[in-house]
DNA sequence: ATGGTCGTTGCACGA
């Protein structure tokens, strides 16, 4: 698919996935097997875990995606993998503000679609600097769409965003409460995120509440049914139009040496 | 969830 006949390269589907993988060099034969059987165009990946010296571009490039990552070692890391080319890749900030040895946001043209794969910061606590930087990581995206990005264009930020957006989200909105991810700061920055022109495409198609797309290893959580959904891919108006379904795989999440995250898959058409 | 596991790298910490 894809190649047509007057010069069209563009697939009359376009799937985008995000997906944490908790690290890349432990799931690859996960990831790889994934993406030979569901080959979607435009995938995010988050938590590589890796150096750019590191990421199997070769692995992906077999499988058929052109691939960018960034990395730092040994924590975070961002990827994007793309059927539908790769162009104005930009790693991490531009904006010349503060140095971020994070490597947590990754941008790339792919096809029609300005695409980021962002992986917030999780924040650990709400007493903890960690979660400071976090909001202020979430307000520094903000800024970014707003200085460069076009909201009138077709935009997918895409990632772990460490937030649940609403008690919908939550296996139970009374446990979580006083905790990270919930926090009414962190989904006021989350909307905020929203406001400059980006929508929740799974909410779009999913008003329900109990679907997730995280769960913690420990515990038995997964089998439990407690999870949380925090993997989002929030699109513009102009692609959020496009979008006939989303879903959170949840195979993925099953069997031997899974992620504790199932990857998100948006349709457009 | 008081913890529970799984990832990193070492013999603890992050999610």
């Amino acid at each position: 698919m894809g190649a047509g006949v007057g010069g069209c390269r563009l697939p009359a589907v376009l799937r985008i996935v995000t997906w944490n993988v908790n690290s890349l060099k432990a799931r690859l034969p996960r990831v790889e097997e994934w993406l030979a059987g569901n080959a979607p165009e435009i995938v995010c990946l988050q938590e590589t875990k890796m150096a750019d010296g590191a990421f199997p571009a070769g692995a992906f490039e077999a499988l058929g995606y052109e691939a960018v990552h960034h990395g730092q070692g040994q924590w975070n890391g961002v990827a994007i993998l793309s059927k539908v080319g790769v162009a104005d890749v930009v790693a991490g900030w531009d904006d010349g503000g503060p140095v971020d040895t994070d490597a947590r946001v990754l941008w790339a043209t792919c096809g029609d679609v300005r695409v980021a794969s962002v992986y917030v910061p999780n924040g650990r606590a709400l007493d903890d600097p960690h979660y400071v930087y976090k909001l202020g990581w979430l307000e520094r995206l903000r800024a970014t769409l707003e200085r460069r990005e076009d909201p009138a264009g077709q935009v997918a930020v895409c990632g772990d965003y460490n937030i649940c957006p609403d008690d919908r989200d939550v296996w139970s909105p009374e446990a979580w409460v006083g905790n990270t991810h919930v926090s009414e700061p962190e989904r006021d920055a989350l909307r905020a995120i929203e406001a400059w022109g980006l929508e929740d495409v799974f909410r779009r198609h999913h008003e329900e509440g109990g679907l997730y797309s995280f769960w913690d290893y420990r515990g038995g959580d997964f089998h439990q049914g407690r999870g949380l959904r925090i993997d989002l891919i929030l699109a513009t108006s102009a692609l959020a139009a496009r979008s006939t379904d989303a879903v959170v795989d949840r195979n993925a999440r099953k069997g031997q040496k899974p992620s504790d995250h199932a990857p998100v898959i948006a349709t457009f058409s």
